[in-house]
DNA sequence: ACTTTTCACGAAACCGGTTTCGGCAACTCA
DNA sequence: TGAGTTGCCGAAACCGGTTTCGTGAAAAGT
């Protein structure tokens, strides 16, 4: 059934040996040789087992790239064509990437460790950098090749690629000021991921450069999910100074946000601007448009695929780490700011009387329209 | 660095073979050797090569999943979910899960081919079946292990799970049927896939089950993104007699129609019905949510990995087909007719004066807003 | 006490490739 | 023409496991 390596010799009256040295381009065989083996292994259809051929070389041509699906909120949107990145990229080598998942970040270090000491994969992508990094350290101990989505500490050791997420976060932030609200939040993501340091930073960084007026920012934290943002910003806009810019370190705690406006009567990017980080498909859904930092997953993929061939394959290559940028999509969930924090208090307040009367003016235009 | 058998086996003083035969649970190996050496390996860290062990075994233990990530539109909101179905029913016998894209569809038959020639894989998992699918041809040449999440022609000679999309678009039919609506459109996907045809019966069956009442639908084909979904509800809303119920086969077509009846000043849920179907985050976050059957991606993925595994190992496995049902979610997208056709169409040209005449009324709450 | 069976293990073949090594034949050069 | 290269290929070792086979020693049977 299966065509091997010995059939191709017997078919060709050669010993594998020359045939294998033949498809493997060593110099040491006759041109018209090569040209005999290679036609005869496309008419038999031979290509030779990548397993056995792992076992001499110690390659797999595989790289392992494991998920948390337990976390659902940041993973998901970006997986496709991140994971098309990524595999585009390998396979110019021969490389396939294996994807697997764990439920704890436990099961998660034993997974990178027994794919790598089973000879599955050749080595890893890490997305969702942690501060100290457990993958990280029990790879480090396997001196298996590792390239990071994202950073981390001691960042001069690995090869990495990252969004320049504080310059992104600084942007915002700038933008949001000079647009003129000058009491801001900052709703940041899981505190223990690597990316949510570098947002707020981002935040600071932007409100430090601004040197004209005083600035108020309040700052959250794990605020992860639609529901999260959601609550978290009925609360800040129901307190006495509420915020009038809302900076979120994931797209879904700023459709949460825009939701919560919403509910209390405010329209998104009017009453309050809302600026949110990832570029998810559904913040096109939200009305207004959400306001975002639109990552290009593909060409993340497709870098971190490039830089851990490059560690597989030359030896002693240097790691190296790479920064690029975000796009702003500007939507509508943000814009000028039409009232300070205590004016949007009072208008917060008067707006329950408001809503009521405009939702008698709203029945009366349905009536008529009826008859 | 690495450990081998070989290291394992000078370490205990007993040969490779016997060390070998104590891992896979041999009977002529005592039961103190086999302590001793299940001992000694987890003291080394020693973990047999899967490179190796593929060689002699003849698998890879790993199966195929080969993405098509062109067709955005229903490939990316279940892939996570489908996946760690996938990866979790296959862990449990040592398998992990290869993942690759092509960028057409010739590209992915070649892929599965060479990922199977090169025994990178033991079999697949095929994802969005066509009519006549060629990656089934392909396969079955190779006598390629695969399990079909989806249906196609000749199903008994495959192992396959499948939501039963006939019955839910036959209940959904129903549903609108129920509410009073006279005049349908179903809003197909592509038209290639498999899906199509089923979720088109479904909507039939429920039309012809239906004897009370003449109704009358008007069927499309290849609505698969919000911007179809848009513009072919625009043109049918404006149209003499236009539907009052929508059922799409896909929920992104469905928030393109729940756009359309809004930028035409209608209400979704109220003026026109709107049912989707696989329940993918955004349709919670349009307003209304989005009525539709929310399919269990992981669970598919579960499924087909353990059928896919039952294939792979049990020599003469019969192949199973499974079908199972979708959850119903009524958000608020639909309800009981309350025009006709007819009626619509009327209500529609009128709604222009209205609009204005809302606006001037909205401003002028506003206005009083302000002050 | 001697044969037969069972138990437990070592030796070796094997899987399908890659890579090293050695040697024959042809070719170059003095 | 004989010695030294060079080109090309076969033989064999090797990679790290699995599996078959054979055998010595202990246990069981007579």
């Amino acid at each position: 059934m299966k065509v091997t390596i010995q059939d191709l010799a017997d078919h060709l009256g050669i010993s594998k040996g020359t045939v294998s040295r033949a498809l493997r381009g060593y110099t040491d065989v006759s041109a018209s040789t090569v040209a005999r083996v290679q036609q005869a292994a496309k008419k038999l259809g031979y290509q030779p087992s990548a397993v056995a051929q792992g076992i001499k070389t110690g390659l797999a041509r595989s790289v392992g790239l494991i998920l948390l699906p337990k976390s659902r909120a940041a993973s998901r949107p970006f997986l496709m064509q991140f994971i098309n990145g990524i595999s585009t990229s390998i396979a110019k080598q021969g490389y396939t990437l294996t994807v697997a998942t764990a439920q704890s970040d436990a099961e998660m270090v034993e997974l990178h460790r027994d794919l790598f000491v089973q000879r599955k994969v050749d080595g890893f992508i890490l997305p969702r950098t942690m501060h100290e990094d457990p993958r990280i350290q029990i790879l480090d101990q396997l001196r298996a090749p590792l390239v990071l989505y994202g950073q981390t500490e001691n960042l001069t050791q690995y090869s990495w690629f990252d969004i320049n997420q504080v310059e992104c976060f600084r942007r915002a932030t700038a933008r949001l000021l000079a647009f003129g609200h000058r009491h801001l939040a900052f709703l940041g993501g899981d505190a223990p991921l690597f990316y949510n340091s570098l947002r707020r930073k981002g935040v600071e960084l932007g409100i430090q450069e601004f040197e004209r007026e005083e600035v108020q920012l309040q700052i959250f934290e794990n605020i992860t999910t639609v529901p999260d943002g959601l609550e978290c910003a009925i609360r800040l806009l129901k307190s006495p100074q509420p915020p009038t810019g809302f900076l979120c370190a994931l797209d879904l705690s700023a459709l949460g946000v825009i939701r919560a406006t919403k509910q209390l009567g405010l329209i998104p990017g009017e009453h309050v601007s809302v600026i949110g980080y990832e570029g998810i498909p559904e913040g096109d859904f939200s009305e207004p448009g959400l306001t975002t930092f639109e990552v290009d997953q593909y060409e993340a993929g497709f870098q971190c695929g490039v830089k851990l061939m490059q560690l597989i394959h030359e030896k002693g290559a240097k790691v190296s780490g790479t920064l690029t940028m975000a796009v702003l999509l500007e939507r509508g969930s943000d814009g000028p700011a039409r009232f300070t924090s205590t004016e949007l208090a009072t208008f917060i307040r008067n707006r329950k009387r408001l809503l009521s009367s405009q939702e008698k003016l709203h029945r009366m235009t349905e009536k008529s329209l009826r008859n």
